[in-house]
DNA sequence: CCGGATCCGCTGAGATACTG
DNA sequence: CAGTATCTCAGCGGATCCGG
C-alpha cells in the first residue's frame, strides 16, 4: 500500500472511507487504466501507452506503480530482449469495477447536464 | 461550473468520465460535507466546521464555494447580524449520494482487507 | 521495450491573522 | 458568525534525457 493510502486509511478509521476510494482510484489516468485492463484482460505497458494516447512514460509507470503498490493490478516481468511487462487486474481490482462503472454513470449524467445548461440563457440574476 | 471541471468536461467527452466525478466530488472534506449534508438537509457553516472536527475556515469555505460552482450544493445567506448561512444539497447534489454510498462502502472494505494484510506475516518474497 | 534520473511549474491544503 | 487576505509548503503531473 501506498504511503498516502495508508495513511488515509489510518486517519480516517470512521466517518469518511469515500477519501479511501478516491485516494485510490484518483490521479492521472487511473480510473482509464483500469477500464482498459477490466476490458482487455492483459496489457503491456505500450498498449497501455497507446490506448491511454501517450502519456509520458515517466507518468504511465508511476501510476502504474501505484496501483500496483495499492494491490489493485499485478506486474508480471519476462526477463528477456527486447523487454516485456504485463497488466492485469487483481482480485481488489476487479472489485473495484462496478465502482468505476458509477463513476463513469455518474460522471457522464453530469457531463450531458452541464453541457445542456451551458447553452441555456443565463438567469437574470447571474 | 469550476474552470478546472470544466476543463475535465471538455477533454474527455468520451472513454473517461470517471475522472469527471472524481474531479467534482474529490478533495478535503468534500465527501463528509455531502453526506453530512444528506443526513441532515441543511447545515449552517459554523455547523458543518463542528461536525468536519475544525478544518480553517479557509478551507472548508473553499470547499464549500467549489461544491456550489459545481452545483452540487445550494448556499442561502440570511442578510443579519449576526451572520447566517445555510448549505443543503441541489438536486445533483442528492443525484450523488448513491455514489457517495457506493464509494464509503467500496472504501470501507478496502481499509479493512489492507489493515488485516498489515497484521499477516509477510511472505518471504516480499 | 520498459523504464529510471533529474528538473520544474502549478495547484491544493493548511497556518495565521484580520473583518463586516 | 461567517467568512477574507497572505503566506507557506509538499506533491503531482509533465518534459526531457539517459540506460539495460
Amino acid at each position: 500500500m501506498r504511503e498516502k493510502t495508508e495513511r488515509i486509511v489510518r486517519e480516517w478509521s470512521d466517518s469518511c472511507d469515500a477519501e479511501v476510494s478516491i485516494a485510490v482510484l484518483g490521479g492521472a489516468w487511473k480510473p482509464s487504466i483500469l477500464t482498459l485492463l477490466g476490458e482487455h484482460e492483459v496489457l503491456r505497458f505500450g498498449e497501455l501507452g497507446r490506448l491511454l494516447q501517450d502519456p509520458t512514460s515517466r507518468v504511465l509507470t508511476r501510476q502504474l506503480r501505484e496501483l500496483e503498490e495499492d494491490g489493485l493490478i499485478t506486474r508480471t516481468v519476462y526477463r528477456q530482449v527486447p523487454p516485456k511487462v504485463e497488466y492485469r487486474l487483481s482480485e481488489l481490482g476487479v472489485s473495484a469495477t462496478p465502482l468505476l462503472g458509477e463513476l463513469t454513470r455518474w460522471g457522464t449524467q453530469y457531463a450531458e447536464q452541464q453541457r445542456s445548461s451551458l447553452n441555456r440563457v443565463p438567469s437574470p440574476s447571474e
